[in-house]
DNA sequence: TATCTTTTTGGCGCTGAGTGCCATTATTCT
DNA sequence: AGAATAATGGCACTCAGCGCCAAAAAGATA
């Protein structure tokens, strides 16, 4: 299905993260990820359960697919945000476009953050890609407003951020055709008006 | 140190919570976490590795301690506070409260914060226990403004005070005479200006 | 005192994630 | 053809966690 085009030397990769991740969400969503060994996934990718671990460093880790990737698509967004925009409203703005998914994309998104908000195993390993979205957020704040790196507004402005993500997949989740932009944008009003 | 009275039937338990708990943190703080092994502990505490899982479901759950307890005393706390108290105002408090340790608790309290909010293997598991605590918050916020458990609103209410309360516990951290009490409070002030 | 009942202990053996080591295999370069 | 390079995957290991069960230790009863 993917070209597993290699033009260096040494023997050519046998698979790549896309088949590994299919095959991969192929048997949890049969089974239940608690319920997949290492060994099965591999079975099913045709390879040694030795190579899964090269390619991904842990089992909790294959769900999150590209996930690095997409980080760095969303610090780029951040910084080519005017200055003029007030650093509050340039998070939020971006925040609701990194979660933006086009029609096709968006049921393969779905699938994927089910697994990863409703399977506890994966909820609590999630905290440390989390701390990377954080992390992107924290700097970018910081830079905004001349902060240095023990200051208390950056990482306030990640943790919350990462509140009204997470707060808005829940209830994404909870409905079916709802628009994800949609309840980030109603979550930040609601908190606003929580808070007085 | 600790009595180990059992005035019921059958053979007496050999050990308790808190001492495997003292063992457990004095290997933590030695070795580190990761590096400190149950069968270690369970040397240490003078006990079968077996029965190490019979007081403590996994390893990750030793520096947590009597959490479930203080967790009931939350809700209680929030159960007490007068009607006439703003719902968010009501919730600040008693975070507030549940935060606020005298001289000696203290230095033990930010041991094990420390452990937990620094080794990356706990912070993942803390999730499950942070998932218990927003579920207070959210249980009284529901009730008191009268929403169902598919609402929105409780549930963020959850997640900023856990960020608010995460967000904190890292700047208390940070700096070794700081109050913790006051640094929530802080923390809110902040929030309430970079939201507008 | 001897036996019964209850409860905790802890040994044994298993599964499954994750890791270091290294020989094997496939591929390009000279 | 042979050297250099890179991926593979088998092997053996450590450690968390769990089910099973016999042994130990205590109170209760007769």
């Amino acid at each position: 299905m993917t070209a597993l085009t290699n033009r260096t030397r040494g023997r050519r990769a046998v698979t790549d993260h896309g088949s590994i991740e299919r095959a991969a969400f192929r048997l949890f969503e049969a089974q239940g990820f608690d319920e997949t060994t290492m060994e099965q996934i591999a079975e099913s990718v045709g390879v040694g359960r030795r190579t899964l671990f090269r390619y991904f460093p842990s089992k909790n880790d294959i769900p999150w697919g590209q996930f690095d990737q997409s980080l760095r698509d969303f610090a780029e967004q951040l910084a080519s945000v005017p200055a003029d925009v007030p650093v509050f409203e340039a998070v939020h703005r971006c925040v609701v476009a990194f979660n933006d998914y086009d029609k096709e994309a968006l049921a393969q998104h779905r699938i994927r953050m089910r697994l990863i908000l409703e399977t506890p195993t994966l909820q609590a390993h999630s905290v440390l890609r989390y701390a990377a979205w954080r992390g992107v957020i924290e700097d970018y704040v910081a830079r905004r407003l001349d902060l240095g790196s023990e200051s208390l507004l950056p990482r306030l402005a990640g943790h919350i951020s990462l509140a009204l993500a997470i707060s808005s997949y829940e209830q994404w989740l909870l409905k079916p055709d709802s628009d994800l932009p949609g309840i980030l944008r109603q979550e930040l009003y609601e908190l606003r008006s929580y808070l007085q």
